[in-house]
DNA sequence: GAGTGGTCTAGACCACGTT
DNA sequence: ACGTGGTCTAGACCACTCA
C-alpha cells in the first residue's frame, strides 16, 4: 500500500554511546540514516522537530543541527523552513541528474515523452540474478521504453525489477506516468540511492533502429543500480543515449 | 616565479554589509572565496586562524567555522588540525577525479606513465581563441601526450596553453613531471576549477594508432576547460579515452 | 499566535602538530 | 607549552508556514 507523508518516530533509537570516539554528531547522523535505510522512515515522512531530537539524545541544537546539516547535504533530508524537516524523495528520478548534467548539443531540452514498448512477466537471467543478489530462477519484470525530446527517440532503457515488489506492473499506466514515482505510488516502493557506469559503445541493430540512427553512431552506454531499502538491489536498468544529440558535463573543483 | 606556501592576509578585506541581507557567513565565504578567485591568495597559502577572522569580520567563531564549512566542502579550503587552513590545491589534476571516478574494466590501475608526443609553440586556430576568449593570431603552445597505463596506452590528451601563461614551456620535463604541478611550480600557474563535457566518440586513424585499438572501437571524448585566476580560461583540453579499458561510475542519491 | 527551521553568540574543553 | 582546528553547549532572536 502507498503510504505518503506520515510522521517518523523516535521509537527505540538508541542513546549516544558514551564509549564511541565518534562525535556525537556522527552517531546520530548514523542513527538516522539507519532508519531511513531501513525503510522505518520512508522518503516524503515528516522528522520529528529538531528539539525533540535535541531532547531524545540530549544535546544541544547546534550539534543536532549539524547532524541534519550532513544529511541535508547527503541528500538524503530536506528542510522547509516554517514545515518541518522531511526524508527525501530521490533525486535522480526526474530527468538524468545527480552529479552531472546532461547537455543537448544545441537547444535546451523540453518537451519529453516516453513510449512503452514491453513490459514482461518471466524468469530472471542467471547471471543478472547474480548481479542483482536474487535466487536463481526469480520472476522479475523487464520492462522496455524508449524516451522521446522534441520528438526524437534519444534513450532506449531496459528495467529489471524483482516481481514480488511490484505484483501487477502490468497492469499499470507504465507509458505516461513517471516511472520511479509510479513505483513509489503504487507500491511503495523508493529507491534510496543508485550507481551508473558509463561507457561508450555502438548501437546493435535493435537499439539502432528504435533510436533511427546508423549503426557507427557512437552512444553512451548507461548501466544503472538502484537501490532500496536495506541495500536491497530493486532495480537493474541499461540505457542507450544518443551521443549525437546529447553530452555530459561534469564541474570539477 | 613559483610562489609556494605563503601567508593568506586579510587586507583590505572589506567588512560586513549591515544592508546586505545575505548572511554572514556567507558574506565571508564571499569575500574569501573572491580573494582565491582574483589570485590575491594561491592554492597552498595559509589562511589566517579562525580567531583572527572572528576578529576581523566581528563574529562569533561558529559563523567564521561555518563560512569556512562551505569553501571546504565546495573544495577551495582545506583544514588540517593543529596547523591551519590552506587553499586547496586542485583536484582534478591527479588522474581523472571529482564527482566522477574513472573505473578500469577489470583489474586496479596502477603502474601509470606517459609520453611526451609534441611540444609546439604556434599561433592558435581562430575557433578556439574565441572559445578562449584570446584574441585573434595569439600564441600559445601546444602539447600533444599519452598516458599509460600497465604498458597500454589508455588517453591521447592535447592542451593548447597561452604562451604568456607558461614562457618556456618546451624546455620543462613535460614527459615525466605531472603537468599541472608542473604549470604551477614553474610558472606559478594554478588552475582553480574546470568544466569537462563528456562524449562517446570513435577514433580517427590518428587517435586509433596512438592508443593501438580498432577504427570501430568506442572512445570517451572529454573537453576540459581549465580556468586560472578571475575566471580565465588557461587551458583547453580534448582528451580521448579507450572505452574498452576503462568506464566511469557515477553515484547518485 | 504557535511551531518550525535559519542565524548567531560567547563561551568551554579536547585533539593535534609544532616548538 | 602553545596555537591550531574539532566538538559542544545553552542560550537568543529572526523568518517562514499554517491554523
Amino acid at each position: 500500500m502507498p503510504t505518503s507523508a506520515a510522521a517518523a518516530r523516535l521509537d527505540k533509537l538508541p542513546d549516544l554511546d558514551g564509549e564511541d570516539s565518534a562525535p556525537r554528531y556522527h552517531q546520530i547522523r548514523e542513527a538516522l540514516w539507519l532508519r531511513i535505510q531501513s525503510g522505518d522512515w520512508r522518503p516524503g515522512d515528516l522528522l520529528p522537530p529538531e528539539s525533540e531530537l535535541c531532547a531524545h539524545f540530549q544535546v544541544s541544537r547546534g550539534t543536532a543541527r549539524r547532524a541534519i546539516d550532513d544529511l541535508v547535504a547527503q541528500g538524503a533530508i530536506e528542510r522547509r523552513q516554517g514545515k518541518g524537516s522531511f526524508v527525501a524523495r530521490p533525486k535522480f528520478t526526474g530527468s538524468i541528474a545527480g552529479s552531472y548534467a546532461i547537455y543537448r548539443t544545441g537547444a535546451v531540452p523540453h518537451d519529453r515523452d516516453s513510449r512503452l514498448l514491453s513490459c514482461r512477466r518471466l524468469r530472471v537471467r542467471r547471471e543478472l540474478a547474480k548481479l542483482m543478489g536474487l535466487p536463481p530462477q526469480t520472476t522479475v519484470y523487464e520492462v522496455e521504453r524508449l524516451q522521446f525530446m522534441e520528438g526524437e527517440p534519444i534513450t532506449w532503457a531496459r528495467s529489471v525489477i524483482p516481481a514480488e515488489l511490484c505484483l501487477g506492473l502490468e497492469k499499470q499506466d507504465l507509458a505516461h506516468e513517471h516511472f520511479y514515482e509510479l513505483l513509489e505510488r503504487r507500491f511503495g516502493l523508493s529507491l534510496l540511492r543508485a550507481e551508473e557506469f558509463i561507457e561508450p559503445a555502438l548501437p546493435d541493430r535493435y537499439i539502432a533502429r528504435y533510436l533511427k540512427v546508423a549503426r557507427g553512431t557512437p552512444l553512451f552506454m548507461i548501466e544503472r543500480h538502484s537501490y532500496t531499502v536495506n541495500e536491497r538491489m530493486a532495480e537493474h536498468r541499461i540505457v542507450y543515449m544518443r551521443g549525437d544529440r546529447f553530452r555530459m558535463k561534469v564541474d570539477l573543483r
